[in-house]
Order: C-alpha cells, then sequence, then structure tokens
DNA sequence: TTGTAAGCGTTATCAT
DNA sequence: ATGATAACGCTTACAA
C-alpha cells in the first residue's frame, strides 16, 4: 500500500547525474543544461519523485508551516476567522497547522509539540494562560496573539468591543430602558471582560452583575431566565448564540420582543438576520482578523516588531431593541 | 527577536553527555541512570531544548502529521467536519494540516506540497478531480476520501443522500403537491448530484430538470424565483442556506410558507430551527464523518484495507413542508 | 549504563 | 555546467 518513496538519490542514479544537479533542477535555479534538464525531468516524472518536506526543512532550517491555537471550531466565529488565517498563508506559500484545544488540559504539551513543527505561532483567544504565552516566547519561534490582549512585548490583534459595547447600551437607554442586564461570563475571554465593561461604564453604577453563562444558546436560555426574574427589561448578550437563548428564555415566559424585552447579540452571524424580530448586534470583521494576524506574524518574523492592533467593530441595528426593522435594500447594503 | 534554538549537541554539551543519552532522556526510554537524567533534564530545562520537528521526522521516517483538503470553511458545515477530524487526529498524537482550496485552480501543486509533509492525506468533497486524486494515490502516503464517492481503490467516508432524498421527495408528494422543483446544482459535488437522483428518482417522469445554484443563499434565492415562476409549490433545495434564499423568494413573490409553497432545506444548520416556519431538512452527522475518515486513514496507515462508509442522515420534519411545527420538547430530543 | 557513528533527504558551498 | 561533500538535528544499531 505505502509505495517506497523516491528520493532525491534514485533520481539521481536514474538520470545519470548528482543529486545536485536533480535539486537545482527541481527547484528551477542554477544553472542547468537544457539537454541535462530534460533528462532529469524525465526521471523525476517517471519516479513520481517529490521532495521530502521533514528533509528540505531540515536543509532549510525552517519549517515552510505555521500553526495556530484555537479554542473551538464550533460556531461561525472561529470558522470564519481561521478561513482568514488559513487564505493569507497559503498565499504566502506556507502550510498551517491548527490544534484546538477545546478546554483540555494539558494542551500546553501539544501547543509545545506543535512549536517545533512550525516557523510562526498564532495563539487565539483564551487557549492557554498569559503564563504559558511568555514561558513560549523566546523558546523557540516568533508568536503573534489573536483575540486577546498583547501579552508582554507580544503584539495581538483583536476587534474592540468596548465603544460598541457602551454605544449599545446608551442606545438600549435611549430606547427608555431602565433595567438592564449582561449576560455572559467576563471571565471566559477578553472580548466577553471588555464588552462587560463598556456596559457597565456606560451604566455606572446602575449596572449591577453579569448574568454569567458561557458561549452557547443553553446557557444563554439559562442565564436570561434569571436576568428575566429581577426584572430586567433590555438584554444585552455578550454573543449571537447567548441571545438566541435569550430569545427562548423570553418565549417561555411569554415576553414580546422588543415590546416587552430587548435583546442585543454579538458577533452578527447569519442567524441574526433572520430569526424575528431581527437581532440588533454588533458585527466584527471575523475573517479580517485572522488575514491581520498571519500579517503580523509574517512582519514578526521577518524581524520587525510590529504594533498590537485593534481592529474596528459595528453595531449593527435591526429590530431586537426596539428599533424599526430593516429593509431588505438596508440588510443587503451591510452584507 | 528570533531565538536561536538550542539543538541536541547543546544539551549533551551542557550535561556533559552523548546526545545518544540526552535523546534517550527526552523520549523516556533506555536505560539511563537516575543521577544521568537529572543533569540532562537540568540541562534541557536550562536551554528550554525542544526537540526541531523536521530532524525528528527525518530520522524516524514519519512526519507525524496528517492533511486535509477542504473546498472551503464556509458555513457550519465544513467546520464541523473538520473539528471531527481534528479532534480524533490529536488523540491519536498526530498534528493536523489544513488546506483550502477555495475553488483555486493550480490547487494541485498546493496539494502536492501538502503530501511531501505529512504521513497521510484526506481530501473532501470536490476540491481535486478523480483524476488527480488517482495521481496522488501511490505517489507518496495513503489517502482518504471524504464526503466523496469511493475512486478506485481508494475508500471513502460519507453521509447517505439517495435514500433521504427519496424519502423527502414522496413526503412533499404526500402533503399533496404535483409541482416539485429541485433547487441546487448536481454538477458542483457528489453529494448534491445524490440528493438530486433520489428526487429525480422519486419523481418518474415528473422530475423535470434542476434548477441550478452553487451552494448559498443569494444563488438559492435566484434559483427558487425561477422555479417559481414555473409555478412550482414545493422545492427541494439541496442545503439549508439555498432554502434561506428561497424562502427570500417567496417573501419577495408574497407566498406562504407552507401554505403557498413548501420549501425544505439539507443539513440541518442551527438557522433551521430558528426561521419561520421552522426548516423541514436533513441531518448528517457532520462529526461523526469527521472522525470516521479520520479512523479510516490510521487504518489504511497501517496496512489495513478498509471498506468504504455511508454514515445514515436522518430526515427531520418540521414546518417548512406543510407539518405541525414540533414543539420545543420534540426538538430538545433531537439534539 | 553510556558513547560512536551511520543514516534520514534535502540544500548549499566549493571545486572542477 | 556539473559533481563531491559537508551541513541540518534527530534516532538507533552497535560497541565499549
Amino acid at each position: 500500500m505505502t509505495t517506497v518513496r523516491a528520493n532525491i538519490y534514485a533520481v539521481a542514479d536514474r538520470a545519470g547525474v548528482s543529486i545536485a544537479t536533480v535539486s537545482r533542477v527541481q527547484r528551477g535555479i542554477g544553472p542547468v543544461s537544457a539537454e541535462t534538464r530534460e533528462r532529469v525531468l524525465r526521471a523525476i516524472e517517471e519516479l513520481r519523485y517529490t521532495p521530502s518536506g521533514s528533509g528540505r526543512a531540515l536543509a532549510n532550517q525552517r519549517a515552510g508551516a505555521m500553526g495556530i491555537v484555537f479554542p473551538d471550531l464550533s460556531g461561525p466565529y472561529y470558522s470564519e476567522v481561521i478561513l482568514g488565517v488559513e487564505e493569507e498563508m497559503v498565499a504566502a506559500g506556507q502550510s498551517l497547522f491548527i490544534l484546538g484545544t477545546h478546554g483540555r488540559d494539558r494542551c500546553a504539551e501539544l501547543v509545545l509539540d506543535l512549536m517545533s513543527r512550525v516557523d510562526g505561532l498564532i495563539i487565539m483567544g483564551r487557549t492557554v494562560s498569559d503564563e504559558v504565552v511568555r514561558a513560549l516566547e523566546g523558546g523557540r519561534v516568533p508568536l503573534a496573539l489573536l483575540a486577546r490582549p498583547p501579552v508582554d512585548g507580544i503584539p495581538s490583534v483583536r476587534a474592540e468591543s468596548l465603544r460598541p459595547a457602551i454605544e449599545l447600551t446608551e442606545h438600549l437607554l435611549a430606547h427608555g430602558h431602565e433595567r438592564l442586564a449582561f449576560i455572559g461570563d467576563p471571565a471566559s475571554s477578553s472580548d466577553a471582560e471588555e464588552r462587560w465593561r463598556g456596559f457597565a461604564q456606560a451604566l455606572g453604577d446602575r449596572a449591577g452583575e453579569p448574568f454569567s453563562a458561557a458561549f452557547g444558546e443553553a446557557e444563554g436560555r439559562l442565564a436570561a431566565t434569571r436576568a428575566l426574574a429581577t426584572g430586567a427589561t433590555a438584554l444585552l448578550c455578550a454573543s449571537d448564540e447567548l441571545a438566541l437563548g435569550a430569545y427562548r428564555a423570553a418565549r417561555a415566559r411569554r415576553l414580546r420582543i422588543p415590546e416587552d424585552i430587548a435583546i442585543t447579540g454579538w458577533d452578527d452571524i447569519q442567524l441574526a438576520r433572520f430569526v424575528s424580530p431581527a437581532l440588533t448586534t454588533v458585527r466584527q470583521p471575523m475573517r479580517e482578523l485572522g488575514v491581520a494576524t498571519a500579517r503580523l506574524l509574517f512582519e514578526r518574523i521577518a524581524g520587525a516588531e510590529p504594533a498590537a492592533t485593534v481592529l474596528a467593530s459595528d453595531v449593527v441595528i435591526r429590530a431586537s431593541c426596539g428599533c424599526e426593522p430593516l429593509s431588505d435594500e438596508e440588510e443587503e447594503s451591510h452584507q
């Protein structure tokens, strides 16, 4: 089954040349006579020769690969961001390793192992602690952080959360709400934490406490139920998924959205446009987050010291906050 | 910035032993005296030594990595499947490369390059032609196919489409529909092709022609508009995204779903439960597809000749076909 | 128990 | 224009 692979010596033998010549022909560099090239190419073809990645990596002293460590691939957010990274990497001729931590312990070992196979590493979100990040840095290859704040000198790319959170909270206030509640766990990620901070900042001493919930529809439903029990009339949720849970909690209580209870989300997943009423939320530039992080990593590898980047996020007003629904045309223009 | 990395010689020097001993200690195999081990471990720690992946791969004659080639990461389907692959790979101690083709040409080169870095490769969907697959096989490392039919002797894992397509079509027929239309492009993937075949088979000479559309909401809307113009009263869509497009086409025509027009999807994305009316669709075991393919690949690498696998898909009846909506409790039991 | 030395498959520097 | 040959960093007989 596993065909024995032809190596550069086999090709050289077959073509009656040295391995150096084969290497030159293979990579299309250096001086080779047309006739020799012809012979070598034929041998390569006949033997179906492909250079070994590890041999090449060893000789080049570079793996030609990068890695990304992410918490989970569930939901549209992570996959979109990773897709951005992937496209940028491939465009730069690099292969991309992915490693999901899935809340696993011992993932530091896995990250370390991954690190030994790449020329650069992206660490996304709350996968490993700042401590581990510090330990990793300087260890082997350059790091870039994604969707988390910089750690010491290690730059990161993330989307802004504070300003949109304030804006959204003030928007709910402007709708006349007095009892607002925050659904989400500030401890779960730096993004969630910043959204909570914006909420609290806009509300001052009226902020109360967050109704803690991990990301996820079921958790959102539970937390929202608790919030509703306190008499809240507006729910600012840290993710669209949580908001969907809140929708269900509201329905279970026979509350109308937005008349009885206003709900907002975060991320602008496809679903946000389709639920009824359409969800007011915040759009993050997911793809761009990935692209920008890949570029940041390249710069670091090249020896530059790029600054941390914060990309803009935009509040998308739809109907769940109490505003008039957007027309289809207005929706289109958002795409 | 890029710290020079300590290699096995540096550690050996520091500990005053040979590189063989360092290697033994590092991997925890072979006889080493407690005292020596101690010294070596200290040196490893002080120098922050991690074995080079490429050096190791070269000496071991195995990369310790696998790869997956996928068409795109958009939508929940691909990311879920890839997540299944990733988890299984990591559980088996393998790293995972991802390569998206995004409809690129010249991706055969990229695949070839990837192949030279891995011990096994998963090829998903319509990324590369059967021809290229054949050329790849036997070239270097074992292959496993995912979401496409086996090619020659190369086994694959996929979800059944024919039976559910027939079942769904008959269900629409049972609702009294006489003019059914298929939305989707049978040429876009083997899955779509099989769904069309099931549709056509159940309908016999009443099947007509498919209203071709790539996967995607916008395409679905266009194709559905054309289908509606022919007087169709039931639309079987090859994906949930297409079905969402069909929803919009129906709304634009002021048609009620399901009273005036029945619509079904495929995939059971999260959205399917939230649109109104809830979407009747077909659920594929996405995660399991990934897991099963990873296992298949491992078996092949181990020298076995595993058979192709077809996993079951289930029709999920909701409201868009004309049935009574499921209660929340019934929904839960589906999860 | 430890060390020596021969690969593993490339690239790159010299000679020729 | 081509060919020896020495890295690259590791694993693994085989010797001591």
